[in-house]
DNA sequence: TTTCGATTTAAACGATTGTTTTAAACAGGC
DNA sequence: GCCTGTTTAAAACAATCGTTTAAATCGAAA
């Protein structure tokens, strides 16, 4: 009986990603906020950490509802991975880079990196769900990397083989690109470390994102500059 | 009763770090079996993921047998890490910095970071342990820093201001070895992106310590000549 | 050999997990 | 207004977790 119903709900959710028509303005309701309370949770926590009873409790629904609206956890944590990759698509548009010199495109690049891993708005648990897939990749991983690493890396290739101006092996180009993500990425893997390792009032006064990413694209600059001579 | 018994053996460990002095030679079979076998089960699952029970499983010994030779479950843990210590202590000496040109030094550090990085021998649970402590922090990573990245911050550090020549701003120095220790980092933390980002013939052709720990230390190389110019 | 403390064993404890069940509350069509 | 299907609520389910208990077993001193 419940279980015919829950399975249709499925297949439905399925078949029509964008539109959910649902019956009642009730259920809605409560499934949008069983999916956004459950983001923040699962980043925290991690996906076997994380405990549906806490999601239910801070989304103020029953436990019994996300069986209802999702089937069981992992079909609530792949509904908040599909949301996640709308909702950063739309909030971290690729920097446009045609109509620059490549110095400012890798610039832009390179403050797009820092401002995603050291985001501390509202939606950091987004970023900090994707370190933990880098971590522990799910069966979603592949699509995460190639929506939303690799146009980022292709980009930065092509800027940075602007910067050498001699024509270097694609591996040098590609390892010149992982040196900039590389950079941008420790202070967020590292954050934890950084924290022990540097007192508090340095932290504060040189640790911006405007300080870092004026630091690495220096440093990125310097290698280019090293890898045009002869 | 037994509470006194396991309180002493507690603190009697507490005491004496190097020699342990067991009353006959079962119980240190046992125990010792426990600490092999734990590492890799905490690496592959995590803290909060492993087991006692699988722990005590692939060991050979009783449940309880946890309790009674380290407390709990954090007691054993604490000891995993006080023997990985050691043991990394033992095969990655710090590279004697004294007797070489920096540039030589900076080299052997970023081939020790790497090498530390990519390990694939049968003790690369040690490097996956460390890697989830700096994502899932537990109360003994603060001592993991000062022992382990302390050391090797410092040196790193200090072998970078031989190579700026002027004298630059503290902070500076510390985003040049962040800057450093970022990009070997990446190469483990982002190994999973790179191996859908990058087919597998490039991958084994140019993704080998040798030649990242170049390609590293000449970026950085290049970074540090930059910023000795007026 | 006997005795006693150290160690191991099997079993169970209480707490927490994801999931299911049963009944009650709600909506809208007749 | 009643009825049918949908949604929520409270409780309980079985499984698993870390930990504890009480008895059995071992090793060596007496």
């Amino acid at each position: 009986m419940v279980n015919s119903v829950k399975n249709s709900l499925q297949s439905q959710r399925n078949s029509s990603d964008e539109i959910e028509i649902r019956p009642n303005e009730r259920s809605c309701d409560t499934r949008s906020r069983i999916l956004a309370s459950a983001g923040p949770v699962f980043a925290a926590q991690g996906y076997a950490g994380a405990t549906v009873r806490e999601i239910c409790a801070t989304a103020g629904v029953n436990i019994a509802s996300v069986g209802y609206h999702f089937g069981d956890k992992l079909g609530l944590y792949r509904e908040v991975i599909h949301a996640l990759r709308l909702a950063r698509a739309k909030r971290f548009p690729t920097p446009n880079t045609d109509l620059q010199k490549p110095q400012d495109t890798l610039q832009a690049l390179v403050n797009t990196l820092l401002a995603r891993m050291l985001i501390t708005e509202e939606a950091a648990w987004e970023t900090e769900l994707l370190m933990r897939e880098m971590q522990n990749p799910t069966p979603v991983f592949e699509s995460i990397v190639e929506d939303f690493f690799r146009p980022l890396f292709d980009q930065l290739t092509e800027t940075l083989g602007l910067l050498v101006k001699t024509d270097l092996p694609v591996h040098t180009l590609q390892h010149l690109a992982f040196s900039t993500v590389g950079q941008c990425l420790y202070y967020r893997v590292g954050a934890q470390a950084i924290q022990v390792l540097i007192p508090e009032r340095q932290r504060t006064a040189n640790y911006d994102i405007e300080s870092l990413s004026q630091h690495i694209t220096a440093v990125m600059l310097a290698a280019c500059d090293n890898f045009a001579k002869p």
